[in-house]
DNA sequence: ATATATCATCTGATCAACAGATGATCTGTA
DNA sequence: TACAGATCATCTGTTGATCAGATGATATAT
């Protein structure tokens, strides 16, 4: 017999992390044809309706896309009628984006869509852990995300308002 | 008030999964300086030892990495003493992707600092809740992996081997 | 007022990823 | 045995995405 041969004992968090996010990428990919640039687009679709960022960059920021790359996203799913760009009553340099009727209806389709696939590409743990691994993933990436409030101003926006109360 | 803004109530693997593997890389590729080719070749150099697959297209396909992106990383690591190419016995195509004492040296000195390094990225986590993830992550990885031979040559054979007892 | 910073956008340059071709070798088949 | 088709590692060329930098409009600070 040779050395051990088996994966599942040898630790390596960066290659497991990179394992399930690709599949999860290729899952999502196939479920979401409906939505300009797929998961990006989605990504983007979702933070619009479930945070309400201040600006594009912000927008940006939060999902670590290019600001460029923000411009046309946008694009793609406004001119699919699923946001809107309104100007910023506060400040004319920035846009709102806001969901539309269409898009949060679409978002919603989505995600129940994306709920599904996320069941079967965790098929491999119960149901129990299946609810484990996304409580975790969900608190770890967003104790991350707080760390770190350069990578995202308006976390920083936040502390500071929080701050003030 | 407005609606809610808090990110960890809304339910998002894929943002949760690329943040935490996001910052993965950056924290690791600090430590990383002295291997080549930064995490990538750290996970090749972990992939040689702790696996043993028979060509660079079994590496390159568990790692999800091209294969001709696998030649030169490998002629990174190979430059740098880390690993070797030596003639396969049963297939002169072929080439087996050997650790030198000195590319197992290395490794395990890297993946100490990793595994610190993901301590810091999980701070977010208590010890025990680290631990399952950690553990969860690895198994629906593992599971997705298996899942999907096409993926990975080493598993087919591996399918086929176990089939054969 | 003037200077500096920020917002969204556009342009251009760069660079990594991939498809395709190549030479060597293996496997199966007639 | 010879031949066809597949596979291994490598090389080359192209392409497509990413990002730095510039721009015009606007905000903020001195």
């Amino acid at each position: 017999m040779a050395q051990r041969t088996d994966l599942s004992t040898t630790r390596n968090l960066g290659w497991a992390l990179a394992v399930v996010l690709r599949r999860w990428h290729e899952g999502v990919e196939d479920v979401l044809k409906d939505v300009p640039q797929g998961s990006r687009g989605y990504q983007v679709l979702s933070t619009v309706v479930h945070e309400q960022l201040p600006t594009q960059v912000a927008l940006a920021a939060h999902l670590s896309i290019d600001r460029t790359v923000m411009t046309y996203l946008i694009d793609e799913l406004e001119g699919d009628g699923l946001v809107e760009r309104r100007p910023d009553p506060a400040d004319r340099r920035a846009r709102r984006i806001v969901a539309t009727a269409r898009g949060r209806k679409v978002l919603a389709a989505a995600e129940r869509r994306v709920a599904a696939v996320e069941d079967v590409i965790l098929s491999g743990l119960s149901a129990d852990e299946q609810a484990a691994f996304q409580d975790l993933t969900q608190r770890a990436a967003t104790h991350i995300h707080h760390e770190d409030p350069n990578a995202d101003p308006c976390t920083a926006v936040r502390q500071v308002f929080d701050q003030a109360n």
